[in-house]
DNA sequence: TTGTAGGCGTTATCAC
DNA sequence: GTGATAACGCCTACAA
């Protein structure tokens, strides 16, 4: 292996001043400079990171953490955090919690392990008992409800007002039987589900409509399989349905399949919304309307936070910000007129 | 920060017991374990990963480089590449590509710089000049074609014989008139489109069915959009259609909405199969018949290929193997009779 | 079964 | 503008 001594005897300068170089350090003489680089390019010579991590204490690398990297919007977000994280230039590994609240905890424990320089964590199974596991001196930033009042910067959606937004959406399309498909358990804790389900609760009531609670079909995970059942399941009940409010959008795929196994026409008999405006909304059959929190903006914000406090260090801490994204209701086939 | 040194002293102990506990080492009485394992606790110590790989030389962590983790099928690989590594105790940092020459040469660069012990490439870009690229002294698995006569592992998918499967399956549902969508450009290099294409034409032989150049429509990247846009293409043009092979799921679920959006029925005028397998295909409407490469078995194949290789470390190098996976075809209703 | 010495490759500090 | 020195925290040898 190839050290920066090597490069320094090859190039007659110091360790130090190669040092200077590879760190784009100015007081260095360009001769001298291009002697350095020469060297490095005969040598072949590559810094060792790990010999870098320990004399700085930093990794260049932040972790995320996020339920599964195969469900269609969490795949989205990470590619928007890494490309994010990249203008930082930072690297990006992947934990899967498993939506469980020991996967968000390992993801915890690797930071306080310095793997990482800092965490994203997409929150699903933390609830506000495990406050205190959040009060670390290492930064982390959540993506998700401001279920903790502790120092913690949170990256939100606008649940609430983009839930009431498709539904109202619907209600404007003549709907007046809206189901709710939902991760069940609302009003319980703060979560994306209950907050959700307010918003559904909203709009009803702004709308003047009755809260029919035979329509909420609530599916363990979200999922298309969930979705799909749920749909049955609403199908074959004894309530009339007009229109669904998904939960999120992979829900709401599987319930226009679901829909599709009794032979019920979207958006002829039945309208259908979803939330998060997937990339595979554009293309189903028919297409998905939509709450689009723009995840783009988001994940930007998130990997800002997080370098930010990465780079505050020993110094001063500044006090925990919140970032609520805006959303746009995406119109198409699934909740059209007629 | 508290380290192996303050956790000696509080039990009264070395650091190297301290070491030897953590590592599991057997030559410790249980008696000096417990009590180390106490202090541990007592001043919640966590090792510095940084010294550990600086020590080691390895990080525990290995480089997956995807085009793009927002596609499904390349999500769903990470997924199950992530779950595999944690089996053998690999961390696994995600790289994305973009799809490009450039893109792949910098995740190489990175494993050069011994941030990650070995790597996964999912080639797209890479081309048979470039093997002098992976002539190199770190793990390495290609994911993809055998394009290269270097000593370099690889797990590739059986896509002429999957193809030609997919495309008989056609046959066998009664299409005589079956078009390609595709990438583009058979024939000259040896990648995903062209194995796929010569399986489609093998199929056809087979058959005896007459090759339609017309019935060949190439998208210029996988996407759901270059499907859809071929599909209506294909619609739009003079030859007759009856059947639709299409080179990646993701393509077929466009092709799927491109049939839709010019009012063409699916299964009953068009028939359409994928390849890939993704998740979204048992959802789509209709449901998307596919081929099913095992890809749990190829994550699984590709790392333990790499963790062979990261143990061999300076001792004998073996020879470079090659996996090639089966497949199944996954008849649904996008190919049902009649 | 436990401890001592030394160095992995880099960079912060401060001197020149 | 350049360089000597001293860590960073851990683990591989070997000794006791």
């Amino acid at each position: 292996m190839v050290t920066i001594q090597d490069v320094a005897k090859a190039a007659g300068v110091s360790a130090m001043t190669v040092s200077h170089v590879l760190n784009d350090h100015p007081h260095v003489r360009s001769e001298t400079r291009a002697r350095v680089l020469q060297a490095i390019a005969d040598l072949d010579y590559r810094v060792n990171v790990a010999a870098r991590n320990l004399r700085t204490g930093r990794t260049g690398t932040i972790g995320l953490a996020v339920p599964e990297v195969d469900r269609p919007y969490f795949g989205q977000l990470a590619a928007e955090i890494i490309a994010a994280a990249a203008r930082h230039n930072l690297k990006v590994a992947i934990e899967q919690t498993g939506a469980s609240r020991e996967g968000e905890l390992d993801a915890l424990a690797l930071s306080r392990n310095r793997l990482y320089d800092g965490l994203i964590l997409s929150t699903v199974g933390l609830g506000p008992t495990d406050t205190d596991l959040l009060k670390v001196d290492y930064p982390i930033v959540i993506l998700g409800e401001r279920i903790f009042d502790g120092p913690v910067d949170h990256v939100a959606m606008p649940n609430v007002e983009g839930a009431r937004a498709a539904t109202a959406h619907l209600i404007e399309r003549g709907c007046r039987h809206i189901a709710l498909v939902d991760g069940g358990a609302q009003g319980e804790e703060v979560n994306v589900s209950s907050l959700r389900y307010t918003g559904y609760r909203q709009a009803l009531d702004e709308a003047g409509i009755t809260f029919d609670p035979r329509l909420v079909a609530p599916t363990a995970r979200f999922t298309m399989e969930g979705g799909a059942a749920a749909a049955r399941r609403l199908v074959d009940g004894e309530a009339d349905v007009d229109g669904v409010f998904c939960v999120t959008d992979t829900v709401a795929i599987g319930v226009l399949r679901g829909l599709a196994d009794r032979g019920v026409r979207v958006p002829g008999e039945v309208k259908v919304i979803g939330f998060d405006n997937i990339a595979e909304g554009a293309y189903t059959v028919p297409s998905l309307s939509s709450i689009d929190p723009d995840h783009s903006l988001m994940a930007d914000t998130a990997v800002r936070f997080l370098a930010r406090r990465i780079k505050e260090k020993g110094g001063k801490r500044e006090v925990a910000r919140e970032f609520v994204s805006h959303f746009t209701v995406v119109a198409r086939e699934s909740t059209a007129a007629g």
